[in-house]
RNA sequence: GAGCCGCUAGCUCAGUAGGUAGAGCACCUGACUUUUAAUCAGGUGGUCGUUGGUUCGAUCCCAACGCGGCUCACCA
C-alpha cells in the first residue's frame, strides 16, 4: 500500500464522497465552446459590454482562487490562457456553490457565464453554472514562484507546463518553428519524406549509434545518426528535392547542447551547390525569424543577435587566424600548427593528420567567437567523406557550416556523387574504424550501388532543430526546448 | 567517465558554530457577495536524498551510494 500524503488523501475522500451522492467525478459529457482567447477577441478591447451580450462556455483547470464566502474569484486555464471567472452563491443557486466550493485547486471545471468587467476593470465571466469535469489529487506548485527545481520540471513535464507560463511558451514557439520550417520547404517544392530509424548500417554522419535487436529477424540494427544516405537515396530515384524532419539517435555524452535523441531537418536539392544553399539558408532562417518574432534582431544568453543579410563568411583557416593566435603561414605548416595546438593546451596524438589537427585547433579558438551568423567553408576533405572535392583544391570540400550564439547550428555541403570516389572515401573511414575510430564510417555498399545508378549534382544540409529552438527562444539549455529530456532512471 | 556544487513540509526557501527543525504559499477551521500573490484569526503538515561511521547525542562532521545542475571529455 502506497503512502499518501495528507493533501491526496483529503482530495480522494472527496471523489468518494461524490461517488456515494451519485456525482460522476469524470464525467465526459461537456463540450466548450469558447476558450479563453475567444472571450479576449471577443471583449479585450470594450470597456462596456452589453447587459445581452451572449455567455460564454469555456473549460479548464483551476489555477487560484480568491473566497468570499458567499461568491469567489477563480482563474481558469485552457490552452489558450488564463481568464478570469466570477461565481456568485445566489447566481448559481446553493447546490452548485455547495460543490463549487469543494473544488480545489488543479481540477478541471466547466463553467457557462456572461462576459462583464469587475469594478477594477478585469474581463471575467460572471457564472451561470459551473461543474467539475476532472478531480485532481496532487497538489500544484505555488502560485507566485512556479515550480524551479529542475529536475522536476524535467521529469514532471506536465507540471512544468501547467505552472510555468514560460515553459510552455517555449514549446508552442518550438510547435510554430517547425511548421515555419516544413511550410516554407513545401513552398520551395521540396516534398517531405521519412526514412528509416532503424538501419542495418548507422551511416552518414560521424558518430556512435544505439544498438537494437530485431527478434523475428535474428537480426542487429542500429538507431540512425542521421537519414543522410537514404535522401540521397531518394534523390537517385528522382524526389530530386526532398526533406524530412525527425530524430537522429546518437550515442554520446549529455550536455547542455546534446540530448542522445534530437531533430534534425535534413534537405537535398538537386542541380545546386553548397554556395546555393547558403543564399537558401539564410533566406529559411530570416524567414523563421521574423514571422516568429517578428524581427531579424534578437537576443540569445545575453548576446546581440542580427539576421540582417549578408551573414558573414569566413574559411576555417581564415577563422583560426582571426580568433587565434597564429598567422596564415604557420597555419599551413603542420608541425608549426602542432606546436600552436600543444601551447593552447590540446592533448592531440602526434600522429593526427592536417586536416584533423586543424579542424581541433578551429574548434577551441574559433567555434565560441562565432556569436552572429557566420558560415564556415573550405573543409577539410579527410573530415567530410561525403562531400564533393573542390575542383580547384582537392584537399577541401564545398561545404560550410553555420554557426551562431557560438554554436554549430547547420551543416552543408555538395554532394559527393562520384561512386569511384565515394568508394575509396568509404574504405578510408573503415581503414580507420578498424584502427580503432568507433565513429568512423561502415561501408555501404548498396549506397554505392545507387550512386551507380547515377545521383544528379546535388547539395544537402542540416538543420539542428533543437539548436535553432534554442536560439529562437533564448533557451540556455537544450532540455528546455526537448519536452521530455533524457535522465537517469528516478530513485 | 572526471571535477565542483546542490538535495530540509506538496511548492519556494531559511536554519542549526552537533542538543531530534522554521517562514511564505498550498491545505484545514472560522469571518467575508468585485478579488488580483485578496484580507483577518486560529490550526495541521517533516524518517532534513539513502546507507554507514565518529559522538552521550548527527539534518549539521566524515565516507560511500543515489539523483540533479554546471564545467571538462565525446559530439551536433
Amino acid at each position: 500500500m502506497e503512502e499518501l500524503h495528507e493533501l491526496t488523501l483529503q482530495r480522494r475522500r472527496k471523489v468518494n464522497k461524490m461517488w456515494e451522492e451519485g456525482i460522476n467525478p469524470y464525467p465526459n459529457d461537456f463540450t466548450p465552446r469558447h476558450t479563453s482567447a475567444d472571450l479576449l477577441a471577443a471583449y479585450g478591447e470594450t470597456t462596456e459590454i452589453p447587459e445581452n451580450a451572449e455567455s460564454f462556455v469555456v473549460a479548464g483547470r483551476i489555477m487560484a482562487r480568491r473566497s468570499f464566502g458567499k461568491a469567489a474569484f477563480i482563474q481558469l486555464q485552457d490552452r489558450k490562457g488564463r481568464m478570469q471567472l466570477y461565481v456568485k452563491k445566489d447566481v448559481v443557486g446553493e447546490e452548485c456553490f455547495a460543490l463549487f466550493e469543494s473544488f480545489d485547486l488543479g481540477d478541471i471545471v466547466g463553467a457557462e457565464g456572461w462576459p462583464f468587467r469587475t469594478k477594477t476593470g478585469e474581463l471575467s465571466l460572471h457564472v451561470t453554472a459551473i461543474r467539475l469535469l476532472t478531480k485532481s489529487f496532487q497538489p500544484l506548485p505555488e502560485k507566485f514562484h512556479g515550480l524551479t527545481d529542475v529536475e522536476t520540471r524535467y521529469r514532471q513535464r506536465y507540471v512544468d507546463l501547467i505552472v510555468n507560463p514560460e515553459s510552455r511558451d517555449v514549446f508552442l514557439k518550438r510547435s510554430r518553428i517547425i511548421t515555419l520550417i516544413r511550410d516554407f520547404m513545401v513552398k520551395n517544392d521540396f516534398l517531405e519524406v521519412e526514412t528509416p530509424m532503424m538501419q542495418q548500417i548507422p551511416g552518414g554522419a560521424t558518430a556512435r549509434p544505439f544498438t537494437t535487436h530485431h527478434n523475428a529477424l535474428d537480426m542487429d540494427l542500429y538507431l540512425r545518426i542521421a537519414p543522410e544516405l537514404y535522401l540521397k537515396r531518394l534523390v537517385v530515384g528522382g524526389f530530386d528535392r526532398v526533406f524530412e524532419i525527425n530524430r537522429n539517435f546518437r550515442n554520446e555524452g549529455i550536455s547542455i547542447r546534446h540530448n542522445p535523441e534530437f531533430t534534425m531537418m535534413e534537405f537535398y536539392r538537386a542541380y545546386a551547390t553548397y554556395e546555393d544553399l547558403i543564399t537558401y539558408t539564410e533566406e529559411l532562417l530570416c524567414h523563421v525569424a521574423q514571422e516568429l518574432l517578428g524581427s531579424l534582431e534578437f537576443t540569445c544568453q545575453g548576446e546581440a543577435i542580427t539576421f540582417q543579410r549578408p551573414w558573414k563568411r569566413l574559411t576555417v583557416k581564415e577563422a583560426v587566424v582571426a580568433y587565434g593566435d597564429i598567422d596564415r603561414k604557420s597555419l599551413e605548416d603542420r608541425d608549426l600548427l602542432y606546436a600552436y595546438a600543444q601551447k593552447i593546451g590540446l592533448g592531440l596524438p602526434e600522429s593526427i593528420s592536417y586536416g584533423r589537427l586543424l579542424m581541433e585547433v578551429f574548434e577551441e579558438v574559433a567555434e565560441t567567437k562565432l556569436i552572429q551568423p557566420t558560415f564556415i567553408t573550405a573543409y577539410p576533405t579527410e573530415v567530410s567523406p561525403l562531400s564533393r572535392k573542390n575542383d580547384n583544391d582537392p584537399e577541401i570540400v564545398d561545404r560550410f557550416e553555420l554557426y551562431i550564439a557560438g554554436r554549430e547550428l547547420a551543416n552543408a555541403f555538395s554532394e559527393l556523387n562520384d561512386p569511384v570516389d565515394q568508394k575509396e572515401r568509404f574504405l578510408a573511414q573503415v581503414a580507420l574504424k578498424n584502427k580503432g575510430d568507433e565513429e568512423a564510417h561502415y561501408m555501404d555498399e548498396d549506397y554505392i550501388r545507387a550512386l551507380e545508378y547515377g545521383m544528379p549534382p546535388t547539395a544537402g544540409e542540416g538543420i539542428g532543430i533543437d539548436r535553432l529552438v534554442m536560439l529562437l527562444t533564448d533557451s540556455p539549455s537544450i532540455r528546455d526546448v526537448i519536452l521530455f529530456p533524457q535522465l537517469r532512471k528516478e530513485k
